[in-house]
DNA sequence: CAGTAAATCAAACAGCTGCTTGAGTTCTGA
DNA sequence: TCAGAACTCAAGCAGCTGTTTGATTTACTG
């Protein structure tokens, strides 16, 4: 019989950590942050609820971990969405680039949707300890200005960075407010009609300034 | 002696009643609506926590009061900057009047924009029965729309409403995150300089689209 | 087969939550 | 002058909050 590598103990509690950290960004996705509670999502999670002190120290840090998640896998495929385009792409290919994730959100709308909003909250103003983001963060402004500095000569990099970041709250937005949710499970291509030249307008500029 | 035409103790409700309500909407800017406490509002208006209660019938409907409030103050600030457009005005004076509260809040910094916050909060998912403002709402909108219309010949109605709602996104989301901290305090001349032209370059929208 | 570490569990903890109660004060109006 | 309305107040309510404790079960190891 071959030696057993792995440790059911430690498996179960890996198991525990997970479906605490799904329960928990469940909840935080319908209820918002200061909406959860430790023993709904201990009983979503079908755990006891000791067991979030002692996997996670509290209820903050459970949160902050699950929504952190979120946030890098919402980085990752925006990143991967980006990083397809040449200096030569267009403002609305990047418009379309940079807008996948939350156009496929709203176009599945409902869980997909719900934990958008969770993003976006946490994106707002993000806790202290998420350098590990940083990076993320870096990678899709770097494939971002490049496009953006290909069409904008005379615009200042300070500029560009702050139109990125307006881009970035106007998706955000989406994810918020009523008029997201006026989107929500709408086709791809209909979404995209309506969000991609306002997004690619907003990168522009306007002309008539300086 | 001519006839009192005020009842002091009416007079007096009124004066807690308000009293109630700022301090309300000072500590929804400070902490955000989940993390006001009845005891702590009622210790900064110098109340007695029956008088919410009383006067308002429970915390929920105080803050609820407090944010309307403070969301109708705004609305009235960017119709009265609005009101003054004509259909020849540039976008980037729509811009630059749509933004104008948000704008002079940023200036302003400190207590202003944390307000700014909690107008932002609540404008993403207004509650029920907030159909007062909806008037509110349409006027701007109708401001707007003059002038888009008058340089946005082929594009229809409720692609601008779209437009529009966008902007308004990405004007409340400088009050929600650290791009927005980061412009607190700067000067209005330079807060616009960097803004406007996103705002009007998304009022436009991308001319390669359709 | 011990010995031990990991994980789970029920129960209880102190603290805070919004809200109510009933008595008390202040002022009005006839 | 006095009945009653408008308002304020201290005290207390039940309920929920996150967290801790000590015992118990589970599974690996020498």
């Amino acid at each position: 019989m071959p030696p057993k590598n792995v440790d059911l103990r430690r498996e179960a509690g890996q198991r525990t950590r997970d479906q605490l950290l799904t329960a928990a960004l469940d909840l935080l996705a319908e209820r918002g942050p200061e909406g959860v509670t430790l023993r709904e999502i201990t009983e979503a999670a079908g755990a006891n609820v000791a067991a979030v002190s002692y996997h996670f120290g509290s209820l903050h840090v459970l949160c902050e971990t699950a929504a952190e998640h979120a946030l890098a896998r919402y980085l990752d495929a925006q990143h991967e969405a980006m990083s397809a385009l040449a200096p030569s792409s267009t403002l609305l290919e990047l418009a379309a680039a940079f807008a996948r994730p939350m156009v496929d959100a709203l176009a599945a709308g409902g869980h997909d949707l719900a934990v958008m909003r969770t993003v976006a909250r946490f994106g707002a103003d993000p806790p202290a300890g998420w350098d590990r983001l940083d990076d993320k963060f870096d990678e899709t402004r770097r494939d971002a200005l490049r496009v953006l500095k290909a069409h904008l000569h005379g615009v200042k990099e300070r500029e560009l960075v702050f139109r990125l970041r307006c881009a970035a709250g106007m998706v955000n937005w989406l994810a918020l407010a009523p008029i997201g949710a006026e989107l929500a499970g709408k086709p791809t291509k209909q979404i995209e009609r309506l969000l991609l030249p306002v997004l690619a307008g907003a990168f522009r500029g306007d002309p008539a300034a300086s």
